[in-house]
DNA sequence: GGCTGTGAACGGCTTCACAGCG
DNA sequence: CGCTGTGAAGCCGTTCACAGCC
């Protein structure tokens, strides 16, 4: 099936788990992976990598197997991360430095363009290499630098404010760790709360309940 | 239904959700909500709320909705944070401090009880009110002191191990931020990569692609 | 009349089974 | 013969529509 459009957003996450087992297999050496391999090193069933990979066209081949470069370099084409992302960050509490620190290991396709706080004892200083801005520059700095993909990891009553800066700023995606519900015609949003998934987690924590989880 | 058993996944993952929102009505001195007024506080449908409550009985009354305060501790009741649930994480770096702040905000139902990490550096400090132990006694604590729900911030090489060590401390649900595929036959594990998070959401961000995340 | 609780219809994702090709 | 690509079937969760009760 080669670009019948509408991708299930379940197959858009899985993506980036592709993208960083077949980093590992050609950091091995291997130049060819089998979906049943794949699979048994994501955890995931070979049919629905399979699958997931058809919807954007027939990478492998049949009787051998996927290229592991040339679908390395697919998946990135797909997700847009060809050319490295830039990313900007709202809020350099632990969190946020957290988040940075993240992605300035591995190779994930994204670099953090631009740092910002509410708070002017941290703007000024640096945080992972990043010179931390006011949140009143969000707008401009994000639309001169062309960053479409944010973060927001400030305190609750900040939130939609930032949301409303991003998306003047012309960001279409963020990554939302604020425990309130953000939502905007122009953006995909994705919530995303700490305390909310630990909550969540406890009803399995004793045993007794069901035994699955995301 | 009352306790029909086999609760969806995806209605575990919203209690805690209803549970802030009741929490702020409650603040806000009301005594009764129905399952619209929820439904437009949370973004989420009133069919839905009133199908996921109903999984665990009839907590409403028709015509007039649904008793704060009673739902609140029902959903307590459920997600077993009637009595304050204590937790373990396991790493001190930026990502460990960052979810032990965030516990210590809102009354989540969690306090964090424990903390450990393998620096010796960092082992003997305070963090959120809490000395910084080694991971080699992540089993005998965690076992001592009857903790059952943990979260793994620590760096791929060392998430296994962890892993190891919270299982056998008795532990039966854990948060895992490490981008390693965690499981564990006698454990619930999340999986919750950031950088995986950011990388799926830049399909969204030029704003071409789908519409919708999670 | 209003709002809950719920069977039924719907839709989307996963699993199955196999055809197609190297 | 092995492994991919894919229609079909199955499953699970959401949405619909309404019966039931205050």
């Amino acid at each position: 099936m080669i670009e019948g459009r509408k991708i299930p957003a379940a197959t858009i996450s899985r993506l980036p788990i592709y993208l960083r087992e077949l980093g590992d297999i050609n950091r091995e050496g291997e130049h060819v992976v089998s979906s049943r391999l794949l699979a048994e090193r994501t955890g995931l069933t070979s049919e629905q990598i399979r699958k997931d990979l058809a919807y954007f066209g027939a990478f492998g081949t049949r009787g051998i197997g996927y290229d592991v470069r040339h679908l390395d370099l697919a998946i990135r084409r797909i997700l847009g991360l060809t050319a490295e992302v830039p990313v900007a960050v709202v809020g350099a509490g632990h969190l946020g430095t957290a988040l940075i620190r993240h992605l300035q290991r591995r190779e994930s396709g994204l670099f953090v363009a631009a740092v910002f706080d509410s708070d002017p004892q941290k703007q000024g200083q640096r945080t992972g290499g990043q010179v931390v801005l006011a949140a009143e520059m969000i707008s401009e700095v994000v639309r001169k630098a062309g960053i479409t993909l944010a973060a927001i990891a400030v305190p609750s009553p900040s939130a939609h404010e930032t949301l409303r800066r991003l998306a003047e700023g012309g960001v279409g995606a963020i990554l939302n760790f604020s425990p309130v519900k953000l939502e905007h015609p122009r953006v995909v949003v994705k919530n995303l709360d700490l305390s909310t998934e630990l909550q969540a987690l406890a009803y399995y924590g004793p045993g007794a309940g069901g035994e699955r989880a995301g």
